[in-house]
RNA sequence: GGAAGCUUAGCUCAGUUGGGAGAGCAUCUGCCUUACAAGCAGAGGGUCAUAGGUUCGAGCCCUAUAGUUUCCACCA
């Protein structure tokens, strides 16, 4: 026994991590004696460092985690690193930049080989940090969305898609970053509200007669104006159908056709269309057959078909053709507009919708199985509510954009050959072209985007396509932890992939959190520079108290902000277990523990083991419904309020009282109810609860791998409960008086009781009384007319208190007091028998409450009578 | 335009089958009481956003309103 004064985490966190891992208790075995329970990690990226978003993600997975292995669960959680293609191809370039290089200097290969070097160097940094902070992971599994076994099912499933049909490769409008120079899917594209304009062109029509009004809010694109639109049922446009327009600034013509499309009342009714730069007008295109004429080159400058404006950036072209479409008396009015622009979700540059020829998943018929297993409740989101956020997406999904024009990540396991043409999409490369037999052969060059292979990580982190011991055993996984923020990035993909390449859901349940926010409320944001870094305050407070400060108090589905203070006051909860252990291990050198069960339990014996017993229930169930803020709040609670200031407090009388028996009784129960605490802390602050174990009788080896505490009915001694906590309003009623009376808390004061219970049972609960309200003397009486000196009466279920405090007492004080204490009790009588007398209440209500409230009222009834005669009494003196 | 959440003590937030309003921090008053001043004992503080409704009974369920946050869509 030897624990310092106070609770000092740096001094031991580090060392039990080493040892946890050096014993194998993260490591999970499939264990058919066993249940499993199995969590893959949201994989951090490879560039990432650890922030606020995964200190909480990771803390609520590890507290389930090692609540499941203590449950007795088989318990997987299998960890592992997203290649993160964008985000660690922008880095890289970035860094080559600084050496004077460019992505076509070093080549393909030169690429690879830096990035491969960027892996091995940081890749791993974010591992540690997951360490620092408790981490229970399996790390002898750790999986890299690169690693050649999920490369493998990468290749695997593409394939299979693709020979399904359910992949294909055309030319579509596609969200184009003009600085990562790459496409981007739909869920890629962040939005951002600018002011700008919308500027009113006129374009004249070709034979004299007149001119159409059109608006836009990119002039640039007119250039590639296939046609203008108006809406069919347009009276205004009736007549001009079918005539043709001289597209300004151009010696092109253009035709007026009509569309559904156009809204009637929105800007001058007809609306310019860029088939090769817009979305909606590359439908309209495709209905009408027109020109896609595509004006723009990959790094966003016009090209050749701009004519003079070729070679300029887009935004610089935009300005020049305001410019010369005011000169040519084109421009009929430039009107102030906001309005929400797409922006790249890595570099946040402005996204142009371009045709280009990309990769696609064809996403109806895989969605509608992932939309059915939610409204079937096969799987569930937690809290339900983002199930709609979840159908909402899914039931409005697009096909999705698969490849990208990068080097970094999956490369397309397609193959063309450079002499017919023909295209071979297979798992390992052809030598030959399977129609020509050339053997001129080259690889399509793009890589998938990362989430495709994100969209695997379920089975393909267990072994997948190989049927795995693993794989057959923890799959589907138990449980998925994740902030709302990827519920269409991630999760929606994760859910068809698993149905439609395992034939079953990847998990049954999900649950979703929110995201830290800085005390203000913000989201923390390298811009705004509010970013708090976890692994300072583990620096500062230990894990334990960054992990309980972020779980405590939190709702499931919530944000959470992040406050130093709050960190602070769960390190003071940590250092009060620190201590409330340290008494218990004092005062159990050169006690001989025994055996519960083997003694009479004293009545707050008996009181605390049922206050644990409810503390188990009730955390229990929380953690079961992973419900973990009321679950930790529930077990702080006890641990403060139940544990330290009541019974450790109680436990003083018979702890330095002179009868050993009763002595080693009482350590015995407290090292029962500690040993129950810590581990029922352990999955929330895993590593204060291993030292202090360490240190515990019952230690044999880490609590890690301990037993779950359960309900013991025998416990719960609902009855004594209830008495022991009247013995505990006496208590508290002597205190308060103290206080009134400005009594020192130092100076002892005596008691006069006049029982109305048999002597035997005030035997029972006078010592406790004495010792917890600072008691001198106490003394007996049959009749509270004996006693001649002024007192302050409490009045009990055990008889008068009477506190003689001499000329401390004043008559007019003490009349004031009790009146106060009456109205009180008046006004519980009155609440009671409104709701007693109201006949629907007896009718409806059930029986059990009602008897309960007939209950209370007597009571009340009765003690109301009993002050209302010491106030007279004091009256009457 | 569509959807969802939030509004409870000075601050940050809990409150899950509707049955006497809670915690932490802050404030005030006393205490260095032999586990802990990172503490102990007390105290004050709330017409649970507003207005209706359902119910014997509403912080909780329904409707509307206001404020606020977020997500989706993107009418040029």
């Amino acid at each position: 026994m030897d624990m310092s004064k106070t609770y000092n985490p740096k001094e031991f966190e580090e060392k039990l991590y080493k040892e946890w891992e050096k014993k194998g208790y993260f490591r999970a075995e499939a264990d058919s004696k066993k249940q499993p329970f199995s969590i893959v990690i949201p994989p951090p990226n490879i560039t990432g460092q650890l922030h606020m978003g995964h200190a909480l993600n990771n803390s609520i997975q590890d507290t389930i985690v090692r609540f499941k292995r203590m449950q007795g669960y088989a318990t997987l959680w299998l960890p592992g690193t997203d290649h993160a293609s964008i985000a660690t191809e922008v880095k890289i370039v970035e860094k080559m930049k600084q050496d004077g290089l460019t992505k076509a200097d070093v080549g393909r290969d030169g690429f690879l080989e830096r990035a491969w070097e960027w892996k091995e160097q940081y890749g791993g940094r974010i591992i540690e940090q997951l360490k620092r902070l408790g981490s229970s992971c399996d790390w002898s599994r750790l999986a890299f969305t690169m690693d050649d076994n999920l490369t493998k099912a990468v290749k695997h499933v593409f394939v299979k898609l693709y020979n399904k049909g359910l992949i294909y490769k055309a030319d579509r409008i596609i969200n184009w970053c003009p600085s990562c120079k790459t496409a981007l899917s739909d869920a890629e594209v962040d939005y951002e509200e600018q002011d700008s304009f919308l500027w009113h062109i006129r374009y004249p029509f070709a034979d004299g007669s007149g001119e159409l009004v059109v608006a836009t809010t990119r002039p640039e694109t007119m250039l590639g104006d296939s046609a203008v639109a108006v809406n069919p049922k347009d009276e205004r446009y009736k007549d001009i159908i079918g005539k043709m327009l001289i597209l300004p600034l151009t010696d092109k013509q253009i035709p007026v056709i009509a569309d559904e499309y156009v809204e009637l009342d929105f800007g001058s009714g007809a609306v310019k269309i860029t088939p090769a730069h817009d979305p909606n007008d590359f439908e309209v295109g495709l209905r009408h057959n027109l020109d896609v004429i595509r004006i723009m080159n990959d790094d966003g400058t016009m090209n050749e078909l701009a004519g003079k404006y070729c070679g300029l950036d887009r935004l610089v072209a935009r300005a020049k053709i305001v410019e010369d479409l005011k000169a040519g008396g084109y421009l009929v009015k430039e009107e102030p507009y906001k309005h929400n622009v797409g922006v790249c979700y890595r570099c946040h540059n402005v996204v142009e919708p371009i045709v280009s020829k990309q990769w696609f998943v064809k996403m109806g018929p895989l969605a509608k199985p992932a939309v059915k297993v939610v409204k079937d409740k096969k799987i569930e989101f937690i809290p339900g509510r983002f199930s709609k956020t979840y159908f909402n997406w899914m039931e409005n999904i697009k096909d999705w954009c698969i490849s990208r024009q990068l080097w970094w990540g999956h490369r397309i396991p397609a193959y063309y050959c450079e002499d017919c043409g023909e295209m071979m999409v297979q798992e390992d490369a052809p030598k030959v072209c399977s129609k020509c037999g050339s053997t001129h052969l080259k690889q399509d060059e793009d890589v998938l985007d990362t989430w495709f292979s994100s969209a695997l990580w379920p089975f393909s982190t267990l072994g997948y396509p190989e049927q795995t011991k693993d794989l057959q055993y923890f799959y589907p996984t138990s449980l998925l932890v994740t902030a709302y923020d990827i519920i269409f990035f991630w999760v929606a993909r994760m859910i068809f992939s698993g149905l439609e390449h395992m034939g079953d859901i990847p998990f049954p349940e999900v649950l979703i959190h929110g995201i830290v926010r800085d005390s203000q409320g913000r989201k923390m944001s390298k811009s705004l520079g509010n970013g708090i870094d976890p692994l300072e305050v583990i620096d500062n407070y230990g894990a334990d108290s960054l992990r309980l400060s972020l779980l405590m108090g939190i709702a499931p589905g919530g944000d959470t902000r992040f406050i130093e203070e709050k960190v602070v006051s769960c390190r003071n909860f940590l250092n009060k277990v620190w201590n409330a252990s340290r008494f218990v291990m004092m005062n159990t050198q050169n006690v001989k523990l025994k055996e519960m069960g083997s003694f009479r339990l004293t009545p707050s014996d008996k009181w605390i083991l049922s206050k644990l017993n409810n503390t188990v229930k009730e955390s229990t169930k929380c953690m079961e419904k992973y419900d973990l803020g009321l679950a930790c709040s529930s077990i702080y609670d006890f641990v403060w309020n139940d544990f330290c200031d009541w019974y450790i407090e109680l436990s003083k009388a018979a702890l330095y009282g002179d009868n050993e028996d009763k002595k080693s009784n009482t350590v015995t129960v407290l090292n029962y109810v500690l040993d129950k605490i810590l581990k029922l802390l352990h999955p929330f602050v895993p590593f204060i609860t291993d030292e202090i174990y360490s240190f515990t009788a019952s230690a044999k080896s880490s609590i890690m791998i301990s037993d779950w505490p359960q309900v013991i009915k025998k416990y719960n001694y609902k009855k004594e409960r209830e008495t022991f906590e009247k013995v505990m309003d006496i208590i508290k009623g002597i205190r308060n008086l103290r206080v009134e009376m400005n009594v020192k808390p130092s100076q002892k004061i005596d008691l006069i009781i006049a029982p109305s219970v048999d002597i035997k049972v005030l035997d029972t609960i006078m010592p406790y009384i004495i010792k917890m309200a600072n008691i001198g003397s106490v003394s007996y009486i049959q009749d509270k007319q004996e006693v001649s000196e002024k007192v302050s009466v409490i009045i009990s279920d055990f008889g008068d208190i009477l506190i003689p405090l001499g000329n401390l007492v004043d008559n007019e004080k003490e009349i004031a007091r009790l009146t106060k204490d009456l109205e009180d009790t008046n006004s519980e009588i009155e609440r009671a028998t409104k709701m007693l007398n109201n006949q629907g209440f007896i009718a409806r209500a059930p029986k059990q409450l009602v008897d309960k409230e007939k209950e209370k009222l007597a009571n009340y009834t009765q003690l109301a009578e009993k002050i209302k005669s010491q106030i007279e009494e004091l009256k009457n003196a």
